[in-house]
DNA sequence: TTATTTACCGACTAATGGTCTGTAACTTAC
DNA sequence: GTAAGTTACAGACCATTAGTCGGTAAATAA
């Protein structure tokens, strides 16, 4: 690799990222109120100073650290639940899917332990609304367009729907064996929409 | 009213209610994190040392506050919906009591949002599996001596049921239309598991 | 080549959670 | 009733930490 004279957008974005890692490792691992601004700079390798520089302040590194998990998650969904053929099936999919995402316990600090509490309900609602929310209902638009759902139906469905698998995650995180009650219950839930539609 | 003498029971016992109160009041209108001890302090008319004497920390005086609104919220769910017959009906008076009861910001920061960020998840979970939960647990159990539901589901339903009432009760927040919906949805979620039972 | 902007550092400030020491009021032992 | 012990505080102090303010060196624009 040759010695290129470094761009500023380059120091900048590697700079960036560097603290996106740190930030989501630190923050991930010992929540938001017990990692210090410092403590995420020295692990990207700066200086307190230099992260402020990037990011206004240790709530907005954490906006970004919790915007960038959000897509992360959303995106392994949606690759996997592409993979079912049907919008109800990918549903089913897509539900498998998050429980086995939310097994990480640094996503789960970072996008359901801290999130509501740093971001103020109002943002984190926004940010949610926004990756998950939006894949469900965009699936259920499809299921709607492929005949198998006439009406569709309104933002609480996704939101109860999504909340419900959240703390069915959490129920298995706990107990293993729940996991096939949990199953059961999204089937359930989802099924009755199609049911009915 | 005589100038009685002050014994000490009664002197700690109405300084840790003001600081209680005050707590809640704080707590819930601004947030954990934007509270100080000593705003909380003052507003109990006592100094950060005198709260430090009676709640070990910041964290363990919101532990107080957060369980006994918790309490709160069960024992004015459970007394709205005990005027319903038949298990099923209470269950589904017990939901919308809780909706209601959760329009109040305060009870929201509280119990749903600052919750799980401060006391760490384990310790959330816990206190709200012996209120919350508990009361879900109580009137399914009900139920299946009433003879209206012959296998008790796990508490992972209780979890998820309750878990899509607190988002419901958001989705309202956000837009009151949304309320029928809501119903409609708990309602299939109580129903389906009466049908089956 | 000069001027300006950008990335970053070190020193400082202000706020805040928690500790330590002291004191007055109450309580228990005698 | 009084001495000894305990309890409910207050005030001073300490350590951590979020955020500000110059300053410097590298990169970019003029």
């Amino acid at each position: 690799m040759p010695a290129e004279k470094t761009t500023q957008k380059a120091r900048s974005d590697s700079a960036r990222a560097a603290l996106l890692k740190a930030g989501r490792k630190l923050f991930g691992k010992n929540g938001f109120l017990s990692t210090s601004v410092n403590d995420v700079a020295a692990a990207a390798g700066m200086s307190k100073s230099g992260l402020l520089h990037h990011f206004s302040s240790k709530a907005a590194l954490f906006e970004a650290v919790f915007e960038e998990e959000e897509k992360r998650l959303v995106a392994q969904v949606a690759a996997d639940a592409a993979e079912a053929p049907g919008a109800e099936a990918r549903m089913k999919r897509g539900a498998r899917a998050l429980l086995d995402a939310l097994n990480d316990p640094v996503s789960r600090q970072i996008t359901l332990i801290d999130g509501p509490a740093v971001l103020g309900w109002t943002k984190w609602r926004k940010i949610e609304a926004e990756h998950g929310i939006a894949l469900i209902q965009a699936t259920l638009e499809e299921a709607r367009s492929e005949g198998s759902l006439s009406s569709l139906p309104g933002a609480a469905f996704s939101r109860m729907f999504l909340s419900a698998l959240h703390e069915g995650a959490f129920s298995i995180i706990e107990d293993k064996s729940q996991r096939p009650a949990v199953e059961a219950m999204l089937d359930q839930m989802i099924g009755g929409l199609f049911e009915q539609g």
